[in-house]
DNA sequence: ACCCAGTCTGAAACTTGTTCTAGATTAGCG
DNA sequence: CGCTAATCTAGAACAAGTTTCAGACTGGGT
């Protein structure tokens, strides 16, 4: 049952056109990840310092800025990581609401928890995504693909193009979230107020008679 | 002329409580300020560095720090100096809209074209603000009640209680702002784009009929 | 005018991200 | 197997934010 397709997902370009890697190269890179998200867990962004990640993942310092070009090429790779997790765990149960709004909210309000269940991971992977420069835009955006994915899974049944009204509405959705986030994240606003926010990005979705569903 | 007091403002505490500044420490800071939007103005962000700020304002480095506890402090010092100049010019030529909607999106596109005119001070000012820990969050949260209070100036008759719904909407708009320009900055999404999003985020103020007003 | 407490200066030191280099190791290949 | 290019390691070196400290300076009260 595990192999069950479920219903067509918006799928992402599976990047991986450099080089391909041995074994060995593979189980590096996967130490460094793994590594950084332990040690993001703890203290957060600070927490992770380049020395440390090389030194517990058993990589040299040289090696592992091969991997990652930066601090924040690190970070945004946790990131995406974790996103790919999400939705794939998503794609296994997708929210049940009738209402495609109410099933974005949904699902946003799920990755907020899984954020709250490890704020200072949170915290390494927002902070690195919005101080992100030009250098990183690529990284960036992949990650910004995959939120877009996982919002549109959520909106609608797979196959229904959006409109672009309603993209719009999903571009304004993800500025949000990543706001919203960081709000939470820097202790300016409460678990209450980011679900307020989400919502109301939501009510974007299907304007008509949005606002009745609040009570 | 210029004294006429214009339409009642949505106040902004002068948050002024610190030990009163002899008139050579308030041109200290006013002198590190303009130096640092100065060397903001080039190279952005990272063209702000500590010590060419302190010999470019005539402080020494620990000075500087005293005045500023960091960086991020600094910047954030930078953007409510531009907040509150914005914000003086807006109370002097309102938008003159019909539509509360309109108005709002009006108002932030100004200041979207402000940025435009020096990139690099945006991209410094607006990646300190959302790279900003807790240590900042005094100094950030003052920025955000500027800015709130420069889309509820442009949104209603002064004095008109906004309700609930609208102070929601006002966040949400917020949020779009923020992550619209650091989409923006960093080279991810067009200046056409921004302006979609930020009108998006706007149909959420007076949500009947929103819709139609795209033609 | 004198003195104290607080402020400012100049310079060195420390931290952490990033770069560089010389030599060891590994992978692919004839 | 043995060669060659690419990769990896250890460690020094460099850059910029931040801290620290001893001594000079300033402002306010007597």
């Amino acid at each position: 049952m595990t192999t069950d397709p479920g219903p067509a997902m918006t799928s992402v370009a599976p990047m991986t056109p450099a080089a391909p890697m041995t074994a060995r190269q593979e189980a590096r890179r996967r130490r460094i990840l793994q590594a950084t998200a332990r040690l993001a867990g703890r203290g957060g962004f600070d927490a992770v310092q380049m020395r440390e990640v090389a030194e517990s993942s058993g990589v040299a310092l040289g090696t592992l800025y091969r991997y990652f070009p930066s601090k924040v090429h690190l970070l945004v790779a946790v990131m995406q990581d974790q996103l790919e997790d999400l939705h794939e765990t998503l794609r296994k149960r997708p929210p049940t609401d009738e209402d495609p709004a109410a099933r974005v909210a949904r699902t946003l309000m799920r990755a907020f928890r899984a954020m709250q269940r490890e704020p200072h991971l949170a915290d390494a992977m927002v902070r690195a995504l919005t101080f992100a420069d030009r250098s990183v835009s690529a990284e960036v955006e992949t990650v910004s693909r995959l939120t877009t994915a996982i919002i549109l899974d959520a909106m609608g049944p797979a196959g229904s193009r959006p409109t672009a009204l309603q993209l719009s509405a999903v571009r304004v959705i993800e500025h949000t979230w990543h706001s919203a986030l960081i709000t939470w994240l820097s202790g300016r606003a409460s678990i209450a107020q980011v679900a307020t926010d989400i919502e109301t990005a939501c009510r974007l979705i299907d304007p008509a008679g949005a606002v009745r569903r609040q009570e």
